[in-house]
Parts: structure tokens; C-alpha cells; sequence
DNA sequence: CTTACATGCAGGTTT
DNA sequence: AACCTGCATGTAAGG
């Protein structure tokens, strides 16, 4: 180890950090509690906890499965508004946008307003390719990002490109013009989210809200919607009780939310969407004026209930094998259908077309391999931070915004099954077809509102995030956006600090808020992407990383993997906050003799820690798989008028994983804990023998360091054509 | 032409 | 002699 280094690296990330608003704060305070993190991680948790129903039983249990509401309105037979899929990113959005015009949804003003902001942000990611535009990025990004993620319908977290956002905004555009009104909040009648929100008294927010004048739906009929719907929904569940005229929507409301406040976030409601005429056709039937708004009030809410438990379910039955990591939710391992990608096999997705929203869409194509690879998606437990690895990429985004990789990630998400979109409406709401209209696309900022603005969210955070989302009045959302406005940026600042001296010798990793964030569309994040859904075909490779762990960790290391372990022990999982980094296919002179590997440099020089010497820090890397920490050298050597980044000391990382050519590492960063973290994932071909990496060889180095996938995908998936990742040239 | 990067290889160090 | 370290070079790809 190099102690001294350490430090000045430290000190040298210290600087980053300040830039970086990223990944910060959380971890400070929550390392405080350290194994308290639980609790600290959520916060506000007390009042999440309300909302977020991480137990899934309560729902199995509580509530049969309602019917779901199938497209209350005419959506259904407009399926998603095809408007969707012009780009990957956009696609995502629009494809929630679509899938919104096909549900119920609860929408927020938040959404709208946040769906501006995200097209802001877009921009702003967009425009941002270096460095310190980076950072200064996040710096300002955070609040933004959070904000943005509270809207419901198009992922804020990935800061899209203008193209993109501009797609986004057209999605909810299309909403608008479909008609779609908020259900409640339209007329300020109530922002779910406010009732939820941590800050306030769970109902404080509604009630005040209650006492407002509100503007009732109009009532108009819809010939064409969802008659149907409604009508089924009511054959399915009758209206419970009647109430009586006296009983305002607001009252069935609250009494709603009082008995499902645990189990239902704020977040679910938001996902539903109505149309206008929808709601007027529905409420008709149910007996018209009030009464019946108030009936169909009650069925949405019985809806929630039925979807969000459903939803649940997937998730869990999907998830559960993948224990140790919240991650374990990602849609993308949850996607794969191959059990052994649980395990460490990577499929590489042929292609995924489930989804036929995004069938058309030209992103559809296969994830790219190195998604496949990508780690997140083999390792058990462990989900990529889809949007980082490209994202902040920034730099490898920019020129591309659809070559990248997250553009591939963001793609996979789409196409993956309705299920798992929970994760992927972090990154983009993905229309659900079948569950969920309109997610919350970040609802991991949400979430974790202040605390993460950035982080990547599993996907049952959603509903957290969703929370801090919308305020029932456009007051309290404003106040309410003002306060995590103050908490993120205090946090900013103190986050930079703490990360610095989390992390070991590796300085703070770069995190750039807004990439990550799960921003996977080339936008921001890149994508951690990785992850690959799996999918995939093409089978191609099945990755197996087992990371087999020798030596004794150094002590710091050690402290990490204590803590590590006994927040597993508790049920804490510490990968949630994984971002991704970067990932590399390793070539022979990777894996052989010479125990040093090298590393992309635009990604190593966005997401690592700046180095001033030659000699570079030392870098703890723990393994994903193992938690074992290997102590490596993250160096440059001059080449030409530019640099080599090295990343030393692999040697025994390499011999304990097996890795051979052809195989690849991705590195994260723990966002919480500041440290990072590697994974070393195997490629075996199903039909070639051949690592691949060969093949492509040389003739595509670049691609390959990006794209493991593509590397390994010698068989080559169609996904790998897409990713070449622009290693843009700086 | 420039850039990134895989790898060759010289020179130093260790065994 | 084997191993390390670090630089230099060749090549593919991007602009």
C-alpha cells in the first residue's frame, strides 16, 4: 500500500469531490451511522417506510390480486401512441409516455413540470462533456435531477440528450394531447406524493389540500374510452360502499391512503393515469357526478392496490434468488430468464423484443454485449448502475447519443418485460404494457431524494423516490423542491469531503450525478448498464465471475468488507448505491504476466480519480463477488502527447477469476462508501469457443474496451454493433 | 492527422 | 535468467 499516496490522492479527489456533487453526500452521513445505515439510508424513512412496501407478503396477503384495470382507457386500443420510439432514450420515454396513455394514471402537475426539467437537463448533460463541466455539472444537476425524477413519466435520471429530451417532452406532449388529465391532481385536488412526502405529516399536505377549493374533473362523455375498462374494473370489484354525498373524493382518498398508506406509495398513484374522458365516461357509469367520481375513485385506488402488489410480486419472484443485493431487483436480472445469469452467467441478449413498444424502434436492436456483459446483469446481486458507465460518459455519450451504450441499456430496458420495468423506469419510464402506465422514471432519485439524488435506485425504490416527488399543491411542491434544493446542495458539498476520505486510496470517484443517475441513455449515465438484461440470445455468452478471494484485505479494506458484511448480515445492501465506472474487455496483455490491465482512458479519466503523477494511487477495489479487496495501482503512463491509464496489481484478481482474454471487468463505485468495486466476469461463448475479444481482435480495440459485449459477442450479437461506443476522441 | 490502446521491448531489478 | 517497470511503437479507427 501506499499510504502517502493515498493521502495526496485523497486530497486530490478532495479537490474532485467538490466538483463532484455526485456521490457525496450520502455517503458522509450515512458512513456516520455506519452500520445504521439502514436507517439512515432511508431517512426519512419512517415516513417512507409508509410508503414503501418492501414486504411483499403484506400485499400477497392483504389483497387479492385485483384485476387489473386494464387500460381504463382508451389506450388500450390505442396502444402506446407509437410516438415513442424514435430514439433509445426517447424511446423510453415516450414508451412511458405511450403505456401512460394506455393507463390510469394518477399524474402529477410534478410530472409535467419535471418532465421541463428534464428536458433542461438533457441539455445541460448533453452539453456537458468534460470533466469539469461535469462537475460543475453535479454540482448544480442534483437538485435538478432529483426534481426531475420525481415526474413521473419520463425518466429524469438520464439526462438525455436534446434529442432525447426533446422525446421526452414530446411523450408527455402526446399525453397532454390524448387528454390526460391528472386524475386528482390536475385540480390540485391531491398530489399523492405530497401526502407521502417525508417532510410533512403524512396527511398534513392533504389535508390542507382538502380544505382547498378543488376543481373536480369535468365530467364529459368519452365515447371512446375506457367504457370498457371501467366497467370491467367495476364488474371485477364493485365499488365497495357507497358514500354518501358528503363524502368527498378527498375523504375516499384519505381513508384509502390511511389503510394502504404502508403498502402503496405515492408512486403507484402517480403511475396511474386517466384520461380526461376516461374518467368522465367512467365516472358516468358508475353513477355519474360526484358519487360516481368518488366510485371510480375507488376502483383506481383498488387498481393500485392490485398493481402495485402484482408488481411486487414480480419483482420479488424474480428478484429473489439474487439476494445480497438490492440490486438483485434490477429489471435486468430480473429479466433473465436464464437462471444462471443469477449466478454470474451473463446471456447475452440476442435481442430482446418483448416489448414491442420498442420493437420498432431502431434501439431495439440486441443490448449490446458489453450490456449483456455487463456485470451488474450476471452478478448476482448486483445492479449495474445503468446509465453511469456511459453516461458520463459523458464523454462517450455526447457524440452519440445513440451509440452508446446506454443507449443500449436503455434499450434493453425497454425491451425487457413489463416486470422489470421497474428498474428501467428509473432510467426512462418505460411504458409498462401490462402493469404500470406511467412509472416514475427515477423514482430511485426520488427515493432517495436527498440523500441519493443520484444513486442508481432499485427498483423497488421507486416508490420512495416517488414520494419526495410531487406536492399536493403546487406550494408545497415548490417549498418542497426549494428544501431538497437546500439539502442536496448542502450535501453536495459535504459529500465531496466525506468521499474523499472514504475512499481508500482510490480518491472519490468521479461520480457524476448527473450521468449516473441512472441516466442510462447516453446521456448521463451511462449506463450502468450494464446490465444486461439478459436476455439475450444470442446467447451468447454466459459470464461467470467468481471471485475468489485469497488474501487479506488490507485494513481499510477490511473496515469496508466488516461493514459490508454485517450490513449484508442486516439486510443492508450496500450495492444499491453502486455506480458503474467502466468496464474493459481484457486482452491477452491484460491477463497475462504483466498483472496490469489497461483501462479506457476517456472512462478512466472521467470516473476515476484525477491523476496528477505518473505513479498514480493506490486503488482499494473490492471484489463484487467476493467483497474481497484487492489493493491496485491506478496509474498513467505518458504515451505520446497523452496518457495510458493503467490499473496495476491485477495480476491475482485476474488468477483468482479465471479472467482470460476476452472476459472483462467492470468497476463501480460505491456511491455510499466512496470505494470501488470490480467484478471480474468470464465470457463463454455458447457457440464459439472463442473469446471473442480476439476475434475483434484489433480490428475493433476500441469497441472492445467499452464493450466487452461486443467484444465477447464474437458470434457477434447484433447488439454489439451498436455500441461502438464512440470512444470519443477527446 | 490524431487518438487510443495493445503490445513489444529495453533497461533495471530480483532470484 | 526471470521478472518488473515503463516507454515506445504499430495499428485501427475517428475526424
Amino acid at each position: 500500500m501506499k499510504g502517502p499516496e493515498l493521502h495526496g490522492e485523497d486530497r486530490h479527489q478532495g479537490v474532485e469531490n467538490e466538483g463532484n456533487p455526485a456521490i457525496g453526500f450520502d455517503a458522509m452521513e450515512e458512513e456516520q451511522g455506519v452500520l445504521d445505515e439502514d436507517k439512515e439510508i432511508w431517512l426519512e424513512r419512517g415516513q417512507e417506510d409508509l410508503l414503501r412496501v418492501s414486504d411483499v407478503s403484506i400485499f400477497y396477503e392483504d389483497f387479492p390480486p385485483l384485476p387489473d384495470f386494464p387500460c381504463m382507457s382508451s389506450s388500450s386500443s390505442t396502444p402506446a401512441p407509437v410516438k415513442a420510439i424514435t430514439s433509445s432514450s426517447s424511446s423510453s420515454c415516450s414508451s412511458s409516455a405511450s403505456s401512460a396513455a394506455s393507463w390510469a394514471v394518477l399524474k402529477s402537475e410534478g410530472a409535467e413540470e419535471d418532465v421541463e426539467k428534464n428536458r433542461q437537463h438533457g441539455n445541460h448533460y448533453y452539453h456537458h462533456n468534460n470533466i469539469d463541466d461535469y462537475n460543475s455539472q453535479a454540482m448544480e444537476d442534483p437538485v435538478e435531477v432529483t426534481t426531475a425524477a420525481l415526474s413521473s413519466t419520463c425518466s429524469m435520471e438520464v439526462p438525455q440528450p436534446l434529442d432525447q429530451a426533446m422525446e421526452g417532452v414530446e411523450c408527455m406532449d402526446v399525453m397532454e394531447d390524448f387528454g390526460y388529465i391528472d386524475l386528482l391532481e390536475s385540480n390540485d385536488f391531491f398530489d399523492p406524493s405530497s401526502i407521502f412526502h417525508p417532510d410533512e405529516g403524512l396527511f398534513e399536505e392533504f389535508q390542507m389540500e382538502q380544505n382547498k377549493p378543488q376543481d373536480q374533473p369535468q365530467l364529459q362523455y368519452d365515447q371512446q374510452a375506457g367504457n370498457e375498462e371501467i366497467t370491467a374494473g367495476k364488474n371485477d370489484q364493485e365499488a365497495d360502499h357507497q358514500g354518501g354525498r358528503s363524502e368527498d373524493l378527498a375523504m375516499v382518498f384519505l381513508d384509502w391512503l390511511k389503510s394502504n398508506k404502508e403498502t402503496v406509495s405515492a408512486d403507484d398513484l402517480r403511475r396511474v393515469k386517466l384520461k380526461k374522458t376516461t374518467i368522465e365516461c367512467a365516472a358516468r357509469r358508475l353513477g355519474g357526478g360526484k358519487e360516481g367520481m368518488k366510485q371510480l375513485l375507488k376502483l383506481i385506488l383498488q387498481w393500485v392496490q392490485t398493481n402495485h402488489l402484482q408488481r411486487r410480486r414480480l419483482r420479488e419472484s424474480s428478484s429473489n434468488v439474487n439476494l445480497p443485493y438490492p440490486y438483485n431487483q434490477d429489471p435486468l436480472q430480473n429479466q433473465n430468464p436464464n437462471p444462471s445469469s443469477n449466478i454470474n452467467c451473463i446471456p447475452i441478449p440476442a435481442n430482446n423484443h418483448s416489448n414491442p413498444c420498442f420493437t420498432q424502434s431502431p434501439w431495439n436492436v440486441a443490448p449490446p454485449p458489453y450490456l449483456a456483459a455487463d456485470p451488474a446483469t450476471v452478478m448476482p446481486g448486483f445492479s449495474p448502475m445503468v446509465g453511469d458507465p456511459f453516461s458520463n460518459g459523458a464523454s462517450n455519450i455526447n457524440g452519440h447519443p445513440y451509440g452508446t451504450p446506454q443507449d443500449y441499456i436503455l434499450q434493453s430496458y425497454q425491451t425487457w418485460p413489463p416486470s422489470q420495468f421497474d428498474m428501467a423506469s428509473h432510467f426512462n419510464s418505460f411504458a409498462d404494457n401490462n402493469l404500470h402506465s406511467a412509472q416514475p422514471q427515477n423514482p430511485a432519485f426520488t427515493g432517495y431524494g436527498n440523500q441519493y439524488p443520484y444513486q442508481y435506485v432499485p427498483a423497488n425504490d421507486d416508490n420512495r423516490l416517488a414520494r419526495l416527488g410531487s406536492s399536493a399543491t403546487k406550494e408545497a411542491r415548490k417549498n418542497r423542491m426549494a428544501r431538497q434544493r437546500r439539502f442536496l446542495s448542502h450535501h453536495r458539498n459535504q459529500n465531496h469531503h466525506n468521499i474523499q476520505h472514504q475512499n481508500q486510496g482510490a480518491g472519490d470517484p468521479h461520480e457524476r450525478l448527473a450521468n449516473d443517475p441512472i441516466a442510462p441513455p447516453g446521456q448521463s449515465n451511462p449506463g450502468s448498464w450494464v446490465y444486461l438484461p439478459t436476455a439475450a440470445g444470442g446467447g451468447s455468452a454466459s459470464t461467470t465471475v467468481d471471485a475468489l478471494v485469497d488474501r487479506p484485505p488490507m485494513q481499510t479494506q477490511n473496515n469496508y468488507h466488516r461493514q459490508a458484511a454485517a450490513e449484508r448480515r442486516q439486510g443492508w445492501k450496500p450495492e444499491k448505491n453502486l455506480r458503474f465506472l467502466l468496464q474493459k474487455v481484457l486482452k491477452q496483455s491484460d491477463v497475462g504476466s504483466l498483472g496490469r490491465i489497461v483501462l479506457p482512458k476517456k472512462e478512466a479519466e472521467t470516473h476515476l480519480p484525477e491523476l496528477e503523477a505518473r505513479d498514480g494511487i493506490s486503488i482499494a477495489m473490492e471484489d463484487i463477488g467476493t467483497s474481497r479487496v484487492w489493493n491496485m495501482r491506478y496509474r498513467f503512463w505518458p504515451n505520446n502527447k497523452s496518457r495510458m491509464y493503467l490499473l496495476e496489481n491485477t495480476g491475482d484478481f485476474v488468477r483468482t477469476n479465471g479472467l482470460q482474454e476476452g472476459d472483462f471487468i467492470v468497476i463501480y463505485s460505491d456511491v455510499k462508501c466512496g470505494k470501488y468495486m470490480i467484478r471480474g466476469v468470464k465470457v463463454r461463448q455458447p457457440a464459439g469457443p472463442k473469446p471473442e475479444s480476439k476475434k475483434a481482435g484489433k480490428s475493433r480495440r476500441n469497441s472492445h474496451a467499452n464493450c466487452p459485449a461486443a467484444a465477447n459477442n464474437g458470434s457477434g450479437s447484433s447488439s454489439t454493433t451498436m455500441i461502438t461506443q464512440t470512444r470519443t476522441v477527446n
